[in-house]
DNA sequence: GTCTATACCTGGATAGAC
DNA sequence: GTCTATCCAGGTATAGAC
Protein backbone atom coordinates (compact mmCIF):
# COMPACT_ATOMS: atom_id res chain seq x y z
CA UNK A 1 0.00 0.00 0.00
CA UNK A 2 1.91 2.89 -1.49
CA UNK A 3 1.77 5.73 1.57
CA UNK A 4 -0.27 8.82 1.04
CA UNK A 5 -3.68 8.83 -0.98
CA UNK A 6 -7.08 8.71 1.10
CA UNK A 7 -7.54 5.35 -0.42
CA UNK A 8 -4.60 3.89 1.36
CA UNK A 9 -5.83 5.52 4.66
CA UNK A 10 -9.11 4.36 4.50
CA UNK A 11 -7.85 1.21 3.97
CA UNK A 12 -5.36 1.17 6.83
CA UNK A 13 -8.00 2.52 9.54
CA UNK A 14 -10.64 0.51 8.17
CA UNK A 15 -8.16 -2.69 8.90
CA UNK A 16 -7.33 -1.62 12.10
CA UNK A 17 -10.61 -1.14 13.02
CA UNK A 18 -12.21 -4.34 11.60
CA UNK A 19 -9.71 -6.14 13.76
CA UNK A 20 -9.96 -4.15 17.17
CA UNK A 21 -14.24 -4.46 16.87
CA UNK A 22 -14.92 -6.21 14.15
CA UNK A 23 -16.34 -5.66 10.79
CA UNK A 24 -19.77 -5.26 11.28
CA UNK A 25 -19.47 -2.99 14.82
CA UNK A 26 -17.05 -0.92 12.48
CA UNK A 27 -19.37 2.21 11.19
CA UNK A 28 -18.43 4.53 8.55
CA UNK A 29 -18.12 7.38 11.46
CA UNK A 30 -15.42 5.48 13.42
CA UNK A 31 -13.71 5.46 9.84
CA UNK A 32 -13.72 8.88 9.33
CA UNK A 33 -12.76 9.87 12.45
CA UNK A 34 -9.89 7.86 12.86
CA UNK A 35 -8.49 8.82 8.77
CA UNK A 36 -10.25 12.53 9.55
CA UNK A 37 -12.48 12.92 6.71
CA UNK A 38 -16.03 13.43 5.98
CA UNK A 39 -18.55 10.73 5.76
CA UNK A 40 -19.75 11.52 2.25
CA UNK A 41 -15.98 11.67 1.02
CA UNK A 42 -16.00 7.39 1.21
CA UNK A 43 -18.13 6.93 -1.72
CA UNK A 44 -15.70 8.65 -4.04
CA UNK A 45 -13.25 5.88 -3.31
CA UNK A 46 -15.70 2.95 -2.26
CA UNK A 47 -19.20 1.97 -3.60
CA UNK A 48 -20.20 0.50 -0.10
CA UNK A 49 -18.37 -0.91 3.02
CA UNK A 50 -18.31 -4.34 1.43
CA UNK A 51 -15.85 -2.87 -0.86
CA UNK A 52 -13.39 -1.40 1.86
CA UNK A 53 -13.65 -4.93 3.24
CA UNK A 54 -12.72 -6.42 0.16
CA UNK A 55 -9.88 -4.13 -0.07
CA UNK A 56 -9.01 -4.79 3.53
CA UNK A 57 -8.91 -8.25 2.50
CA UNK A 58 -6.68 -7.79 -0.45
CA UNK A 59 -3.99 -5.37 1.38
CA UNK A 60 -3.93 -8.33 4.33
CA UNK A 61 -2.92 -10.97 1.44
CA UNK A 62 -0.56 -9.26 0.32
CA UNK A 63 1.15 -8.10 3.67
CA UNK A 64 1.06 -12.20 4.06
CA UNK A 65 2.32 -12.92 1.12
CA UNK A 66 5.27 -10.61 2.26
CA UNK A 67 5.63 -11.88 5.58
CA UNK A 68 6.20 -15.53 4.57
CA UNK A 69 8.34 -14.25 1.81
CA UNK A 70 9.96 -13.11 4.25
CA UNK A 71 10.26 -16.18 6.95
CA UNK A 72 11.71 -17.87 4.22
CA UNK A 73 14.54 -15.68 2.78
CA UNK A 74 15.80 -14.71 6.08
CA UNK A 75 15.92 -18.42 7.65
CA UNK A 76 17.92 -21.04 5.22
CA UNK A 77 16.45 -24.31 7.60
CA UNK A 78 12.59 -24.89 6.63
CA UNK A 79 12.65 -25.73 10.54
CA UNK A 80 13.57 -22.23 11.55
CA UNK A 81 11.05 -20.75 9.21
CA UNK A 82 8.27 -22.80 11.24
CA UNK A 83 9.84 -21.97 14.16
CA UNK A 84 8.82 -17.84 12.77
CA UNK A 85 5.49 -18.51 12.28
CA UNK A 86 4.97 -20.21 16.13
CA UNK A 87 7.17 -16.83 17.49
CA UNK A 88 4.47 -14.95 15.89
CA UNK A 89 2.26 -15.71 19.23
CA UNK A 90 5.32 -13.98 21.23
CA UNK A 91 5.82 -11.14 19.20
CA UNK A 92 1.92 -9.92 18.70
CA UNK A 93 1.05 -11.17 22.13
CA UNK A 94 0.00 -8.00 23.34
CA UNK A 95 -2.36 -7.47 20.90
CA UNK A 96 -3.87 -11.05 20.27
CA UNK A 97 -4.49 -11.09 23.68
CA UNK A 98 -6.67 -7.69 23.39
CA UNK A 99 -8.46 -8.84 20.16
CA UNK A 100 -7.38 -12.66 19.14
CA UNK A 101 -5.74 -13.40 15.83
CA UNK A 102 -6.70 -11.04 13.13
CA UNK A 103 -6.78 -13.94 10.77
CA UNK A 104 -9.36 -16.49 13.10
CA UNK A 105 -11.84 -13.35 14.27
CA UNK A 106 -12.07 -12.40 10.88
CA UNK A 107 -12.98 -15.40 9.29
CA UNK A 108 -15.22 -16.49 12.57
CA UNK A 109 -17.27 -13.29 12.18
CA UNK A 110 -17.45 -13.35 8.11
CA UNK A 111 -18.75 -16.61 8.83
CA UNK A 112 -21.50 -16.08 11.02
CA UNK A 113 -22.57 -12.82 8.86
CA UNK A 114 -22.84 -15.75 5.57
CA UNK A 115 -20.89 -12.79 3.93
CA UNK A 116 -19.88 -12.64 0.47
CA UNK A 117 -16.38 -12.05 1.23
CA UNK A 118 -16.22 -15.15 3.60
CA UNK A 119 -14.19 -17.19 0.83
CA UNK A 120 -11.70 -14.53 0.13
CA UNK A 121 -11.16 -14.27 3.81
CA UNK A 122 -10.44 -18.05 4.14
CA UNK A 123 -7.49 -17.83 1.77
CA UNK A 124 -5.41 -15.93 4.25
CA UNK A 125 -5.66 -19.30 6.40
CA UNK A 126 -5.06 -21.00 3.01
CA UNK A 127 -1.77 -18.97 2.59
CA UNK A 128 -0.70 -20.05 5.67
CA UNK A 129 -1.31 -23.46 5.33
CA UNK A 130 0.01 -24.17 2.05
CA UNK A 131 3.46 -23.04 3.33
CA UNK A 132 3.49 -24.44 6.30
CA UNK A 133 2.70 -27.55 4.07
CA UNK A 134 5.59 -26.73 1.86
CA UNK A 135 8.10 -26.77 4.77
CA UNK A 136 7.21 -29.71 6.31
CA UNK A 137 8.00 -31.33 2.59
CA UNK A 138 10.87 -29.68 2.70
CA UNK A 139 11.49 -31.58 6.32
CA UNK A 140 10.63 -34.72 4.47
CA UNK A 141 7.45 -34.92 5.79
CA UNK A 142 5.60 -35.04 2.51
CA UNK A 143 3.19 -37.22 2.99
CA UNK A 144 1.47 -35.66 6.06
CA UNK A 145 2.86 -32.06 5.30
CA UNK A 146 -0.93 -30.84 5.02
CA UNK A 147 -2.06 -32.57 8.03
CA UNK A 148 1.44 -31.29 10.34
CA UNK A 149 0.40 -27.75 8.94
CA UNK A 150 -3.17 -27.86 9.58
CA UNK A 151 -2.07 -29.38 13.61
CA UNK A 152 0.21 -26.14 13.74
CA UNK A 153 -2.28 -23.71 12.75
CA UNK A 154 -4.94 -24.93 15.10
CA UNK A 155 -2.36 -24.91 17.77
CA UNK A 156 -2.07 -21.60 17.32
CA UNK A 157 -5.62 -20.31 16.34
CA UNK A 158 -6.23 -22.34 20.04
CA UNK A 159 -3.98 -20.14 21.60
CA UNK A 160 -5.19 -16.80 20.29
CA UNK A 161 -8.58 -17.67 21.23
CA UNK A 162 -7.80 -18.38 24.96
CA UNK A 163 -5.25 -15.35 25.15
CA UNK A 164 -7.97 -13.76 24.43
CA UNK A 165 -10.41 -14.66 27.10
CA UNK A 166 -8.01 -14.77 29.69
CA UNK A 167 -5.41 -12.23 29.07
CA UNK A 168 -2.62 -14.89 30.46
CA UNK A 169 0.75 -14.34 29.00
CA UNK A 170 2.70 -16.97 31.00
CA UNK A 171 -0.18 -19.41 28.92
CA UNK A 172 1.04 -17.89 25.76
CA UNK A 173 4.58 -18.77 26.60
CA UNK A 174 3.99 -22.26 27.76
CA UNK A 175 1.92 -23.15 24.66
CA UNK A 176 4.75 -21.25 22.32
CA UNK A 177 7.15 -23.85 24.39
CA UNK A 178 5.22 -26.85 23.90
CA UNK A 179 4.29 -26.17 20.27
CA UNK A 180 8.47 -25.63 19.63
CA UNK A 181 8.54 -29.05 21.68
CA UNK A 182 6.07 -30.44 19.30
CA UNK A 183 8.08 -29.59 15.98
CA UNK A 184 11.36 -30.28 17.60
CA UNK A 185 9.91 -34.15 18.16
CA UNK A 186 8.17 -34.24 14.51
CA UNK A 187 11.51 -33.31 12.72
CA UNK A 188 14.11 -34.75 14.48
CA UNK A 189 16.43 -34.56 11.60
CA UNK A 190 17.05 -31.02 12.34
CA UNK B 1 -35.49 -23.72 31.19
CA UNK B 2 -38.91 -25.20 31.84
CA UNK B 3 -40.68 -25.39 28.95
CA UNK B 4 -43.49 -23.74 27.96
CA UNK B 5 -43.29 -19.81 29.05
CA UNK B 6 -43.00 -17.21 26.17
CA UNK B 7 -40.29 -15.75 28.02
CA UNK B 8 -38.32 -19.37 27.57
CA UNK B 9 -38.83 -19.61 23.95
CA UNK B 10 -37.48 -15.84 23.97
CA UNK B 11 -34.14 -17.27 24.97
CA UNK B 12 -34.51 -20.45 23.81
CA UNK B 13 -34.57 -18.94 20.36
CA UNK B 14 -31.71 -15.54 20.50
CA UNK B 15 -29.34 -18.58 22.08
CA UNK B 16 -29.64 -20.47 18.39
CA UNK B 17 -29.82 -17.43 16.48
CA UNK B 18 -26.61 -15.67 18.48
CA UNK B 19 -24.51 -18.69 18.25
CA UNK B 20 -25.82 -19.27 13.87
CA UNK B 21 -25.90 -15.59 13.21
CA UNK B 22 -23.97 -14.06 15.97
CA UNK B 23 -25.37 -11.81 19.10
CA UNK B 24 -25.02 -8.22 17.02
CA UNK B 25 -25.58 -8.99 13.89
CA UNK B 26 -29.58 -10.69 15.69
CA UNK B 27 -32.34 -8.77 15.68
CA UNK B 28 -35.57 -8.30 17.54
CA UNK B 29 -37.14 -8.94 13.95
CA UNK B 30 -35.16 -12.34 13.98
CA UNK B 31 -35.92 -13.28 17.33
CA UNK B 32 -39.75 -11.92 16.95
CA UNK B 33 -39.99 -14.38 13.54
CA UNK B 34 -38.55 -17.03 15.19
CA UNK B 35 -41.11 -17.36 18.24
CA UNK B 36 -44.03 -16.02 16.85
CA UNK B 37 -44.61 -12.93 18.71
CA UNK B 38 -44.55 -9.22 18.21
CA UNK B 39 -41.30 -7.39 18.34
CA UNK B 40 -43.43 -4.67 20.91
CA UNK B 41 -43.63 -8.09 23.48
CA UNK B 42 -40.38 -8.13 24.27
CA UNK B 43 -40.25 -5.34 26.80
CA UNK B 44 -42.67 -7.08 28.90
CA UNK B 45 -40.28 -10.11 29.47
CA UNK B 46 -36.69 -7.97 29.09
CA UNK B 47 -35.49 -4.37 29.31
CA UNK B 48 -33.01 -4.04 26.81
CA UNK B 49 -31.19 -6.89 24.18
CA UNK B 50 -28.33 -7.11 26.51
CA UNK B 51 -30.38 -8.26 29.20
CA UNK B 52 -31.91 -11.33 26.71
CA UNK B 53 -27.78 -11.85 26.18
CA UNK B 54 -27.87 -11.80 30.06
CA UNK B 55 -30.63 -14.55 29.83
CA UNK B 56 -28.63 -16.62 27.38
CA UNK B 57 -25.84 -16.83 29.45
CA UNK B 58 -27.21 -17.82 32.24
CA UNK B 59 -29.48 -20.55 30.36
CA UNK B 60 -25.85 -21.48 28.76
CA UNK B 61 -23.43 -21.88 32.11
CA UNK B 62 -27.00 -23.97 33.72
CA UNK B 63 -26.42 -26.47 30.65
CA UNK B 64 -23.01 -26.16 30.63
CA UNK B 65 -23.05 -27.26 34.72
CA UNK B 66 -25.43 -30.02 34.07
CA UNK B 67 -23.64 -31.63 31.03
CA UNK B 68 -19.75 -31.67 33.36
CA UNK B 69 -22.37 -33.11 36.13
CA UNK B 70 -23.20 -35.89 33.16
CA UNK B 71 -20.10 -36.56 32.15
CA UNK B 72 -18.91 -37.01 36.09
CA UNK B 73 -21.81 -39.48 36.72
CA UNK B 74 -21.65 -41.35 33.64
CA UNK B 75 -18.08 -42.22 33.73
CA UNK B 76 -16.29 -43.52 36.75
CA UNK B 77 -12.50 -42.95 35.36
CA UNK B 78 -11.76 -39.22 34.99
CA UNK B 79 -9.68 -40.48 32.23
CA UNK B 80 -12.82 -41.45 30.53
CA UNK B 81 -14.73 -37.65 31.58
CA UNK B 82 -11.62 -36.16 29.48
CA UNK B 83 -12.69 -38.39 26.45
CA UNK B 84 -16.00 -37.49 26.47
CA UNK B 85 -15.17 -33.90 26.18
CA UNK B 86 -13.13 -34.46 23.63
CA UNK B 87 -15.59 -36.65 21.79
CA UNK B 88 -17.88 -33.36 22.10
CA UNK B 89 -15.71 -32.32 18.73
CA UNK B 90 -17.33 -34.90 16.79
CA UNK B 91 -20.93 -35.34 18.68
CA UNK B 92 -21.26 -31.93 17.28
CA UNK B 93 -18.91 -31.34 14.01
CA UNK B 94 -21.96 -30.60 11.61
CA UNK B 95 -22.76 -27.32 14.14
CA UNK B 96 -19.40 -26.67 14.84
CA UNK B 97 -17.82 -26.66 11.50
CA UNK B 98 -21.01 -24.29 10.51
CA UNK B 99 -20.97 -22.27 13.08
CA UNK B 100 -17.80 -22.64 15.19
CA UNK B 101 -17.79 -23.42 18.77
CA UNK B 102 -20.60 -21.71 20.74
CA UNK B 103 -18.54 -20.37 23.33
CA UNK B 104 -15.06 -19.99 21.75
CA UNK B 105 -17.49 -17.73 18.71
CA UNK B 106 -19.30 -16.07 21.80
CA UNK B 107 -16.70 -14.94 23.98
CA UNK B 108 -14.39 -13.35 20.45
CA UNK B 109 -17.50 -11.67 19.95
CA UNK B 110 -18.04 -10.08 22.97
CA UNK B 111 -14.44 -8.81 23.30
CA UNK B 112 -14.72 -7.32 20.45
CA UNK B 113 -17.60 -5.11 21.65
CA UNK B 114 -15.87 -4.90 25.10
CA UNK B 115 -19.64 -5.84 25.76
CA UNK B 116 -20.54 -5.74 29.22
CA UNK B 117 -21.08 -9.29 29.87
CA UNK B 118 -17.93 -10.19 28.19
CA UNK B 119 -17.08 -11.82 32.23
CA UNK B 120 -20.14 -13.94 32.46
CA UNK B 121 -19.52 -15.56 29.01
CA UNK B 122 -16.05 -15.79 29.89
CA UNK B 123 -16.90 -17.70 32.61
CA UNK B 124 -18.40 -20.62 30.24
CA UNK B 125 -14.90 -21.27 29.42
CA UNK B 126 -13.88 -21.26 33.39
CA UNK B 127 -15.94 -23.63 33.62
CA UNK B 128 -14.61 -26.16 31.58
CA UNK B 129 -11.20 -25.23 32.51
CA UNK B 130 -12.06 -25.97 36.00
CA UNK B 131 -13.39 -29.09 35.48
CA UNK B 132 -11.03 -30.52 33.07
CA UNK B 133 -8.07 -29.37 36.04
CA UNK B 134 -9.67 -31.63 38.33
CA UNK B 135 -10.16 -34.46 36.88
CA UNK B 136 -6.33 -33.92 35.81
CA UNK B 137 -5.83 -33.59 39.63
CA UNK B 138 -7.60 -36.79 40.06
CA UNK B 139 -5.37 -38.32 37.48
CA UNK B 140 -2.15 -37.66 39.98
CA UNK B 141 -1.38 -34.52 37.68
CA UNK B 142 -2.58 -32.03 40.12
CA UNK B 143 0.96 -29.81 39.70
CA UNK B 144 0.39 -29.25 35.93
CA UNK B 145 -3.42 -29.94 36.24
CA UNK B 146 -4.46 -26.38 35.10
CA UNK B 147 -1.89 -26.04 32.40
CA UNK B 148 -3.12 -29.63 31.07
CA UNK B 149 -6.82 -28.39 31.29
CA UNK B 150 -5.73 -24.95 29.32
CA UNK B 151 -3.75 -26.78 26.57
CA UNK B 152 -6.83 -29.34 26.13
CA UNK B 153 -9.07 -26.25 25.86
CA UNK B 154 -6.84 -24.32 23.56
CA UNK B 155 -6.55 -27.84 21.31
CA UNK B 156 -10.45 -27.79 21.08
CA UNK B 157 -10.68 -24.26 20.37
CA UNK B 158 -8.41 -24.11 17.61
CA UNK B 159 -9.91 -27.69 16.27
CA UNK B 160 -13.13 -25.65 16.27
CA UNK B 161 -12.17 -22.58 14.63
CA UNK B 162 -9.99 -24.38 11.46
CA UNK B 163 -13.01 -26.56 10.98
CA UNK B 164 -15.76 -23.89 10.97
CA UNK B 165 -13.20 -22.36 8.03
CA UNK B 166 -12.58 -25.45 5.99
CA UNK B 167 -15.79 -27.46 6.74
CA UNK B 168 -13.06 -30.87 6.49
CA UNK B 169 -14.71 -33.96 9.04
CA UNK B 170 -11.91 -35.38 8.30
CA UNK B 171 -9.86 -32.94 9.66
CA UNK B 172 -11.58 -33.08 13.07
CA UNK B 173 -11.07 -36.72 13.22
CA UNK B 174 -7.92 -36.85 12.72
CA UNK B 175 -7.32 -33.84 15.47
CA UNK B 176 -9.24 -35.47 18.10
CA UNK B 177 -7.36 -38.64 17.37
CA UNK B 178 -4.19 -36.58 18.31
CA UNK B 179 -6.09 -35.78 21.19
CA UNK B 180 -6.83 -39.19 22.72
CA UNK B 181 -2.99 -39.55 21.99
CA UNK B 182 -2.22 -36.86 23.91
CA UNK B 183 -4.26 -37.63 26.75
CA UNK B 184 -3.03 -41.06 26.82
CA UNK B 185 0.65 -39.82 26.62
CA UNK B 186 0.07 -37.52 29.48
CA UNK B 187 -1.42 -39.96 31.97
CA UNK B 188 -0.03 -43.04 31.00
CA UNK B 189 -1.48 -44.57 34.67
CA UNK B 190 -4.90 -45.25 32.97
C1' DG C 1 -11.28 15.28 -4.27
C1' DT C 2 -13.61 16.88 -0.36
C1' DC C 3 -17.30 18.90 1.84
C1' DT C 4 -22.39 19.62 3.76
C1' DA C 5 -26.91 18.28 3.64
C1' DT C 6 -30.04 14.96 3.40
C1' DA C 7 -32.64 10.76 2.03
C1' DC C 8 -33.78 6.33 3.50
C1' DC C 9 -33.78 2.38 6.26
C1' DT C 10 -33.09 -0.58 10.19
C1' DG C 11 -32.94 -1.47 14.88
C1' DG C 12 -33.76 -0.72 19.70
C1' DA C 13 -37.05 1.04 22.68
C1' DT C 14 -41.68 3.23 24.37
C1' DA C 15 -46.86 4.17 24.80
C1' DG C 16 -51.02 2.72 25.20
C1' DA C 17 -55.12 -0.05 23.44
C1' DC C 18 -56.99 -4.59 23.99
C1' DG D 1 -49.55 -10.85 28.27
C1' DT D 2 -49.83 -9.47 23.62
C1' DC D 3 -50.65 -6.38 20.13
C1' DT D 4 -50.18 -1.98 16.94
C1' DA D 5 -48.39 2.33 16.35
C1' DT D 6 -44.74 5.21 16.88
C1' DC D 7 -40.40 7.52 18.35
C1' DC D 8 -35.64 8.19 17.93
C1' DA D 9 -30.76 7.15 17.13
C1' DG D 10 -27.52 5.56 14.15
C1' DG D 11 -26.03 3.55 9.89
C1' DT D 12 -25.49 3.30 4.81
C1' DA D 13 -25.80 5.72 0.84
C1' DT D 14 -26.77 9.79 -2.44
C1' DA D 15 -26.91 14.67 -4.32
C1' DG D 16 -24.83 18.47 -5.30
C1' DA D 17 -22.01 22.66 -3.95
C1' DC D 18 -17.25 24.02 -3.63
Amino acid sequence: MADGTTRDHIVKAADELFYRQGYEHTSFAHIADAVGISRGNFYHHFKTKDDILGAVIVERLANTREMLAQWESSNEHPFDRIRAFIHILIANRTEIMRHGCPVGTLCAELAKLEHASQAAANELFTLFRGWLGRQFTLLGREAEADALAMHLLASSQGVATLANTFRDTAFVEREVERMGAWLAAEVPQH
